[in-house]
DNA sequence: GCGGAAACCTAATGACCTAAGGTTTCATCC
DNA sequence: GGATGAAACCTTAGGTCATTAGGTTTCCGC
C-alpha cells in the first residue's frame, strides 16, 4: 500500500478545508482519516489530539489573514486602510467560515505569542499610524477596531443582518460603520 | 428511589450553571445526569439532544440578558444608556461565561424569532431613540452597537486585553469606546 | 384504590477518541 | 546493493459520550 504522505502541515491544511466545508465542529479525526484513506490512530503521529488540531487550524488561519491584511494594507492609509483591513476579515469570514471560527478560539498565552496574533496587532497599529494618536489612545483604538471588526464579522456570519425585509444591506451598514470609525478615531487625533 | 423532579426548564437551568462552571463545551448529558443523580437516557424526556440543550441554554441566557438590559435602561438615555446596555453584556460575559458563550450560538431563523433576540433589538433601538436617527441610520446603529458590544465582550473574555504590561486597563478602553460611540452616533443625528 | 400519563430505568449499539505496541516503507550510509 | 534506523502507518483494545428501544415505577386525578 502506498503511503499517504502525511505531515502535520498537510493534516492541518486538510482539516482547515474540511472545516470550511462542514463546519469546525464537524472536523473529527475519523472524518480526516477517511479523507486521507488512513486509519485514525495514524493521525496521532502528526497531531496530538482534536484540540491540538483545532489550534493548528487557528494558527494557520491567523497566518493566512495576516498575510492577506499585509497585502491589502500596502500603500493605503486613513479610511482606505480601515476599509482594507476590515474587508479582509469580512471576506475571510465569508469565504472560509471554518477557518474564521478557528481564529476566534482562545489560545493559551504561550501559543498566542508564537502565533500571528502579535503581527495582527502590529498591522492594526500600522493602520492607525496615519491618525497620529498618542500611545494610549492607539491601544484603545486597536481594541476598538478589533472588537468592531470581529463583532461585525461574527454577526454577519450568524446571519443576524437578514431578518428585516426592507432593512439596509450588510454592505451599506459596513460603509457607514467605516465612516463612523474613521471620524471617531480622527477625533482622537492629538497633533 | 425518590424522583429527581426533572423538567425541561430545570435541566436547562442546571446546564447553564454547569456551563458557567466548566465551560459550555464540557456540558455533556453524562455530566448533567450525574449532577441530578439520574441515568443519562432519562434526560431525553426533557431535551432532544445536546444541541437542543445548548439552544435552550442560549434562549435562557437571551431572556436573562434582555431582563437585565430592560432594568438597566430604565430612566437613562444618551451616553448613560449606551454605558448601561454595554455594561450589561460586559458584566454578564464576565459573570456567566458559559451562558454568554451560548448567546453567541447561531440559531435557526425560526428559533431566532421566538427568542428574546427581537426584544434585544428593540432595547437597542430604545437606547438610540434619544439620538434621533432616521430609520435607516437607526438600523445601521443597531448593528454597530451589537457588533462592538459583543466583539468587545468576546475579546475581553478571551483575555486579549491583558498582554501588555504597561497597557491601559480594559475598563479604561471601555470608557473611551463609549465616548467614541456616543459622539459617533450623535454625529448621525438628523433633526 | 385504580388507571393512565409521565418519569425514570436497563440494555444495547454506534461514533469518536486515545494508548500501546507491532510492522512496513524509505532515505541514508557503508 | 544491502543493512540500519527513523518515521509512517497499522491492528488491537478500551474509554467516554450520545442515542434508541422497550420496560418498570411513581404520582396525580378520579
Amino acid at each position: 500500500m502506498p503511503r499517504a504522505g502525511l505531515t502535520s502541515d498537510r493534516v492541518t491544511a486538510a482539516a482547515a478545508d474540511l472545516a470550511d466545508e462542514v463546519g469546525l465542529d464537524a472536523v473529527t479525526l475519523t472524518a480526516l482519516a477517511k479523507s486521507f484513506g488512513v486509519a485514525v490512530p495514524s493521525l496521532y503521529t502528526h497531531v496530538r489530539n482534536p484540540a491540538d488540531l483545532r489550534t493548528r487550524v487557528a494558527l494557520l488561519a491567523l497566518e493566512e489573514t495576516a498575510d492577506l491584511a499585509a497585502d491589502a494594507l500596502a500603500g493605503v492609509s486613513g479610511r482606505d486602510a480601515l476599509a482594507a483591513l476590515g474587508g479582509v476579515w469580512r471576506s475571510y469570514a465569508r469565504r472560509h467560515p471554518g477557518r474564521y471560527t478557528a481564529t476566534r478560539l482562545p489560545l493559551d498565552a504561550e501559543t498566542a505569542v508564537r502565533s500571528a496574533g502579535p503581527r495582527h496587532a502590529e498591522l492594526v497599529r500600522a493602520v492607525l499610524r496615519s491618525y497620529h494618536l498618542d500611545a494610549t489612545d492607539e491601544t484603545h483604538a486597536v481594541r476598538l477596531l478589533g472588537a468592531t471588526f470581529h463583532g461585525y464579522a461574527a454577526l454577519d456570519a450568524a446571519g443576524a443582518f437578514g431578518h428585516g425585509a426592507a432593512s439596509p444591506t450588510s454592505d451599506e451598514t459596513w460603509e457607514r460603520v467605516l465612516d463612523g470609525l474613521d471620524t471617531l478615531i480622527r477625533s482622537w487625533e492629538t497633533s
